[in-house]
DNA sequence: CGCCCTTAGTGTCATTCTGACTTTTAGCCG
DNA sequence: CGGCTAAAAGTCAGAATGACACTAAGGGCG
């Protein structure tokens, strides 16, 4: 029951979002770190490195996120697992690599340090990568888009109270357009996720908008809740 | 960049689908082996081994599920990797497991042999099993529930040509209920997905159904195609 | 032959959901 | 006080959904 050693990598993608775009645009973040030795020297990488014989996987993700962000994340979920045997060309041993992807709440990222080693760059226009990372963000890309939907996800990028343009930004983000306004607060608000905290956001040069927060149990997504898509009961 | 040697295995949760139930009715079926060894020795698990060095976790999954089921998968995906400190107790050193899911078209499962290591059951009424696998079996049902939208994975569970029948039976297995023929009809059809091949299935005690098969491409889910949930466009 | 049984396949209809809008409200700013 | 901006509420047509009723096409059987 052994096998010929090979060594397991964790590796974690980090999102943030960010209003940097024209006129405000929000936009996906994520966190790289310089390579400093073969393969790949001086590339852009994820951040991670190898699994303690003592971690569990996600401690491990854990460890390498805070080590980079300078935080914890506020959701981390396992992505996939990649182990060809062509995609550390260079390395003398046969690497598996376990990535998570993990979600960081704008204000929280802000704190994170930049350094020499250290660069955040927009997801959706990311140089090319250290072995097959650009393969794995378009991955994690596309997984963030699928879970978007639950609110948990939404929430996990978000301070605590949150007005209702703050959660649509977050989601148009991640979807990469832009969503209807009306239509998104109908949808958020029936979806009976959100609590009403009767507070307002004071000081804007507008009406003031309302804050909420999360209720702790609700529907379990935003968008497709209540009864299922086709696939009704018939007994 | 080294660890403490862990050793990599892979297993495969290997899903048919069998009309063993009350009145035909359709169920989930999966293969056991049983362990031969310590730990858990005499407990059915699920088939799978150590990663060889030279194989990718896709080839090792795709040969263990030979192994067990005689044959290849018409559809194998990655599910999770699993790598708990403890869930392979008595076990001298850390195991880190990536398992797969697969479908396999019910005629061919057929074929496979059953022998005094080998037995299949129904997935929802499973003993309990060797080391995490019981876990891992639940995240697999959960997981091929969510897939069940994509037309390519309810393809892999039937033989080319099919009537809209089998196609349903194959949603209710997975979904556990039943559901509406006519609503899923008018939905499969609408969909894009299905061609008539202008046969029909002779001989049966009433009106003959149509033959199917699937186009090459088409939308990319029978539910919800068309336009996405919210999030529609906004210039 | 002709009725009956069974499942295939079609049609209908009320309700809900979606997407694209318009309108009103509530604050600052000058 | 009027103008500006974004929040919040309201409107409406069309599509999708879910629950049915109904017709069609076979074989089985008397």
């Amino acid at each position: 029951m052994s096998t010929p050693c090979a060594s397991i990598a964790v590796s974690t993608v980090i999102f943030t979002v960010r209003p940097t775009g024209p006129g405000g645009r929000h936009e996906l973040w994520l966190p790289l770190v310089r390579r400093i030795r073969e393969p790949y020297h001086h590339m852009w990488a994820l951040p991670g490195g190898p699994l303690d014989g003592d971690q569990t996987l996600e401690d491990a993700a854990t460890a390498y996120l805070r080590l980079t962000a300078g935080l914890d994340a506020s959701h981390l979920e396992q992505l996939a697992t990649f182990g060809g045997l062509t995609r550390s060309q260079g390395a003398d041993e046969r690497v598996v690599t376990v990535v998570y992807w993990a979600a960081l709440p704008a204000q929280d990222a802000a704190a994170g340090e930049e350094d020499l080693n250290v660069t955040w760059l927009r997801a959706t226009d990311l140089p090319p990568l250290a072995f097959d990372h650009s393969l794995v963000v378009a991955h994690a890309l596309e997984r963030l888009r699928d879970r978007i939907a639950d609110p948990t996800v939404a929430r996990s990028f978000l301070p605590a109270a949150f007005t209702i343009a703050q959660l649509r930004e977050v989601h148009e983000a991640i979807l990469g357009r832009s969503v209807d306004a009306p239509n998104f607060r109908r949808h958020v608000l029936r979806s009976g996720r959100l609590q009403d905290t009767g507070e307002r956001v004071p000081g804007t040069p507008h009406r003031p908008p309302a804050l909420y927060r999360f209720t702790a149990d609700g529907a379990p997504d935003f968008f497709r809740s209540g009864p299922n898509p086709l696939h009704q009961e018939t007994p």
